[in-house]
Order: C-alpha cells, then sequence, then structure tokens
DNA sequence: CTGTTAGCGCATTCAT
DNA sequence: ATGAATGCGCTAACAG
C-alpha cells in the first residue's frame, strides 16, 4: 500500500488556505499573519508533515549529492579517503553516491553516466588503473558539474585536482636506502597509466644523482598490480646476475605480495633483500616483515581537501562564475619504522 | 555560467509540435507517425537532448537510489560486502548512497533521517555497535522505505535481514579446538549490542557440552573491538591462574589485536595458546600469525542476497503489495588453515 | 496520429 | 496579509 504522505496542498485544503500561504508559514516569511501561522505550523506537526526534498532538489536543480567514483574500497587508502570525502560532506548537508571502477574503464563510464543521469552536483573521482582517456569525465562540463580527481590523477590539464606530491619523499627513501648501505636499489612500479606523472621515478633518478651512483635500467621493472604481475617482476629481479638489495615498490599492497614471494623464494626479508613502499596502510603494523618504510599520502586529508575544493566550485557555479583550474599539491611524508 | 541543457520542449517548439507527441516519438509509441517520430529523434540527437532524470524520478515517485548504512569501510568484511550489493544494484540500474556511522548512533540516526530526504527507494544497513534501538529504521515505514538489516543484525522481530548462521559453525570450531587437545578455551566476545543472537556463544557452550567440559564463566571475556578494550580483556583471560589454552575470538580484527598483545607477553602464539576467529578476511594472509582457523562469513553473498531481498520489496512496494518479513540466513563455514 | 490539459510538490512573482 | 498563477521537465489521460 502507497502511503500518502502529507503534502502543503493537504494542509492548505484543511485550513481552507492557498498552498503558498502555506508554503510561506513554514519558512516563517514576514508577510504572514500570526494566526495563520501558527495554525499552519500547528496543522503541519499534527499531519507529520516533512516537505519533500526531491521536489526541492528538482525545483531548485540541485541534489544536495556527490558522486565519488575510484577504483575500489577494499584498499584502506581508500577508505580511509572516503572518511574525509564523507565527513566534509555531511558538514555540508551532502550525501555520498559511491561507485567502484574495479580499474575497469567501462565500468568507469557507466558509473560516471549513472551519477550524470543522477544530476549530481559534483563528482570526485580517483581513476582506474585502465583509465586511458578521460572524455567521460570532460563530458561532464556540458552539464556544469565539476569534477576533482584525488590521488590517483590522469595526466591532463584543464582538471582540478588534489594529490600528494611524491617526488620529494622519494628521492628521501632512496637517499635513506643509500645510506643504509644499498647501492643497487630496484625499481617497482605500477602500471603506465598511474605513473604518469612519474614522481616516484623521478625520485628514484635524482636520490641517484646525488650519490652519483649509477642506475642499471634492468632494476626497473613494472606490474599490473596484480599478485601475478607482482610475482613475475620481482622475479625478474631475482633472476638478474646482479640482484638488488633493497626494492621501492609502488605501494604496500604491492609490496606484500612482493615480500611474499621473496620468502617462497628462500629470501630473508630485510637481509637479503629489503623494500619500501607507499601509502603506509595501517594493516601492515599487523604483519611479520612489513616495509621497512614507506610513505605516508595522507588520504584523509586528500578526502577533505578534494571535497572542499569540490563545494568551493560547486558553490562558484551556482553564483554562475567561472573557476580557474586548480591542482592542489599535498607533500607526503617517510615513515621509518 | 549556468548552461541550458536541451529540454522536450525545446524540441517540441523547434518542430512546431507537442511537447507530448516528442515524447512519445523519443519512446517508440506505437501511434506516432513516421515521420515526425524521426524528425522528433534527428533534432533530439542534434541538440545532444537527454532526458532529466531528476524530473522522471520526481514524477515516478522513485530515485533509482538505495541507501547503504554501516559501521565502516574500513574492515575488508564490509568492503566486500559491498561489492556485492553494488553489482546487484548496477544490475537493477540503481546507485548506491553510502555513510558509515563508525559505531555512532547518532550518526547512524542522520544518516538514516539524510537518506530519508533524499528518498531512497529502500535501505541496507549493518547496525552500529552502539545501536540499542532501531526506532530511527522503524521510521521508514511511514515512508515506504522498505529496510533490509544485514550481518549485524538487530534483535528485532518484524524486520527483513540477511545474516550468516555462526551457531554451527561455532560448535565446529570449538569442537576442533577440542579435537586438537585443548580443554581450557576462552571465548573473547563482542559487545552486547553485536551478541544479541548469541549464536557464537550457544555454539561454544554446546561444543563443550557434547565433549563433556566444563564451561568456566572465567573463560569468557567481552571487548568493546578498541584496541584497549580487547588487550584489557586477553588480559583478563592470561591472568588467570589456570589460563586458557585457546582463545575462540570475535572477529579478525579483534583477533589480531589479541594475538599482538599476547606476543607482547611473551607468549608463543600457536604453542603457549592458539586464536580460531571469525571473518576470515584476507588480510590475515599477509600476517605472520594469523588465527588457526576463521568462520568464513561470506560478505559478498550477504551483500548479494541483501539487495535482492531489497529489491523483491521494492518490487512489491510499487505493485502495492504486502511483504511478509522475511529473515534469510546463509550458512557459515569453517576454515582451516 | 497528434494536441490539449493536468499534475507530481514546492517556491515565487504578481496581483489584490 | 493572502491568493492566483506560473513553472521546473516530463508523462499520461482524455480528446479529437
Amino acid at each position: 500500500m502507497e502511503k500518502k504522505l502529507p503534502t502543503i496542498k493537504e494542509i492548505a485544503r484543511r485550513l481552507n488556505i492557498s498552498a503558498s500561504t502555506v508554503s510561506r508559514a513554514l519558512h516563517d516569511h514576514p508577510s504572514i499573519g500570526l494566526r495563520t501561522k501558527m495554525a499552519v505550523k500547528k496543522l503541519a506537526a499534527e499531519l507529520n508533515y516533512e516537505p519533500n526534498q526531491t521536489a526541492i532538489f528538482f525545483k531548485q536543480r540541485k541534489t544536495f549529492t556527490i558522486g565519488l567514483v575510484l577504483p575500489n574500497l577494499r584498499e584502506e587508502f581508500f577508505s580511509a579517503a572516503i572518511n574525509g570525502i564523507e565527513d566534509v560532506a555531511l558538514d555540508h548537508n551532502y550525501i555520498v553516491l559511491i561507485g567502484q571502477s574495479h580499474d575497469d574503464l567501462a565500468r568507469e563510464q557507466k558509473l560516471v553516466e549513472t551519477m550524470k543521469n543522477h544530476r549530481v552536483d559534483g563528482i570526485l573521482a580517483s581513476i582506474s588503473s585502465s583509465t586511458t582517456h578521460i572524455e567521460h569525465f570532460e563530458q561532464m562540463k556540458n552539464y556544469d558539474i565539476p569534477v576533482v580527481f584525488f590521488d590517483r590523477v590522469p595526466d591532463a590539464k584543464d582538471i582540478h585536482s588534489v594529490s600528494c606530491n611524491l617526488y620529494d619523499s622519494s628521492v628521501e627513501a632512496v637517499e635513506w636506502l643509500i645510506r643504509n648501505g644499498h647501492k643497487r636499489i630496484g625499481y617497482l612500479q605500477g602500471p603506465p597509466t598511474l605513473n604518469m606523472k612519474h614522481e616516484r621515478l623521478d625520485g628514484y633518478m635524482e636520490a641517484h644523482k646525488k650519490h652519483k651512483l649509477p642506475v642499471d635500467e634492468s632494476l626497473i621493472v613494472s606490474t599490473n598490480l596484480s599478485v601475478e604481475g607482482t610475482r613475475s617482476a620481482v622475479d625478474a629481479l631475482l633472476q638478474l646476475k646482479k640482484r638488488p638489495t633493497a626494492i621501492l615498490s609502488f605501494n604496500d599492497y604491492v609490496t606484500l605480495d612482493a615480500i611474499q614471494y621473496a620468502r617462497q623464494k628462500k629470501l630473508a626479508i630485510n637481509k637479503d633483500i629489503c623494500f619500501v613502499s607507499y601509502a603506509n596502510v595501517p594493516v601492515t603494523q599487523y604483519v611479520e616483515f612489513p616495509p621497512l618504510a614507506s610513505v605516508e599520502q595522507f588520504p584523509y586529508d586528500q578526502g577533505v581537501s578534494a571535497t572542499e575544493l569540490l563545494f568551493r566550485l560547486i558553490d562558484k557555479k551556482v553564483a554562475g562564475q567561472e573557476s580557474p583550474y586548480e591542482n592542489i599539491v599535498l607533500k607526503s611524508e617517510l615513515i621509518i619504522r
């Protein structure tokens, strides 16, 4: 049975006044007689009247909803980011529509499309590893839906973004390894789509340069982030005649797989081979051999910052102003255990 | 600058026909002349016309949105559940509004309220550990918004739910410990709000009974799931004159904290003390001393099942039928490493 | 085959 | 101080 919620009209009918009077009374409009105002409020309370937000959204052409598109929620990095996003959104009386791309471009496109259909007021996105172009996001300009990328930011101009600068920490991480006596340091990078800014690699190079260490190209390998991809990449490093004594790797998840594999290959972790990584996810505290150091990327703060930026864009949009592209860069921090 | 998207009216105006004709043409209504139909479709394509879904939602009194309220996303259990939920939702062309209660009743209430304001078509919920009543969910009946609880299901009648039966697996888990020679088995339970069905405890008792082992009340302790809560609970067990040789504990997260604490206390894990747990979360594969066994609760399947049930309720609602309360119970499974 | 009318729930402009 | 009229974008009942 469809229940019928009381509407402003129903109240008007019962009181023999017009709907607009009811509307104004409810909004404490100054030019409403106290008597009628009281009567309206009283009846509204009795009937448990609540304005139908969807009607209001429809009229105002706003939904008080933001869309969040990200690769997955499994990684603690993203769930931490959501905490920041949700906190800011709730402060603004907004709520979050969520969608996981599972690193699949087609799914990401479908999600963006669906969110557009729902007329979200803005979109936050961290792109999938298979995202080779961002037309689906750029389309949003036609609908006046601002998009802010965070963490996994595409290599494009004319976008808004929030991310951590990994260059400095990368230099620092590699220098730390060098100071600890390592001379052959492998670099296990992620898939090309996620390496577009080369910050990690540039940092790796710079540290070598500063310490006058030659860079051996064969020490640089890639994984698509899958367990198998990581294993074969690590395998390539271990097969080398002169194998590395340390590996800088894309993120903690990859590193855990890498460490597991190295152990299977009977290497003594932190002795035969050391690992330094990115993300600094909390679960690593429970594992036997966590990376010796990891670059904290402050997911919560990125989430907060991205969402705040998005709200600035939304506010400007309703004010009819153009916004210059903003690319906020936060600092990262090397955490040594 | 507010862009103006083409509307059905605009098309009508340009073609000097009525809006309803345009609407029908776009929907391939049978009784529309081929010529006008083509003309409409052609112009619509040229203008990149897309129906304004929010208007349609408004008219149909549906939002194609479901609300998901859960304690947090950090636990892999919940993020796995979301995968199931999202997959089913997307199949139905629905999208998911998300909200984390962070185990705070007030926040849970606010989230439910907000989702109601957004007129979600249904709500999926896993209650917070501080949820002592469910009035805020029951209120949803007044708005014809069906609610399905999953995993953390409140102890109430007249609700819909999907959960795992933990009784059998609990018996099995404890019996497994007993068969492995343990005679004093501690039980580290969660907060009272999450133990309402006592399935774990009943199973624990039953296994003792079957094997004619006495149950020592002092072996049963509780944690509020915080690290400190878990530590002091474990501490209580370790302080006992006759300390347990094994502990059955609320879930893997609690267990990881418990194990960490036991190690700090210089106990040899799996020798001085063994752990068996619930949830079987994947991260445990990376840790040095995972629980020896864990009860798989199939979060993905729970998510799928709960969402399917929710859609059945939504469909019946639009068909104007009453639905009997459904409480789906899935099997759990003890996974031994 | 197509147009006219009405209405979803609300806010707002223009009258009175 | 209040009511009538209008419109947001779309669909559908009713009329030709």
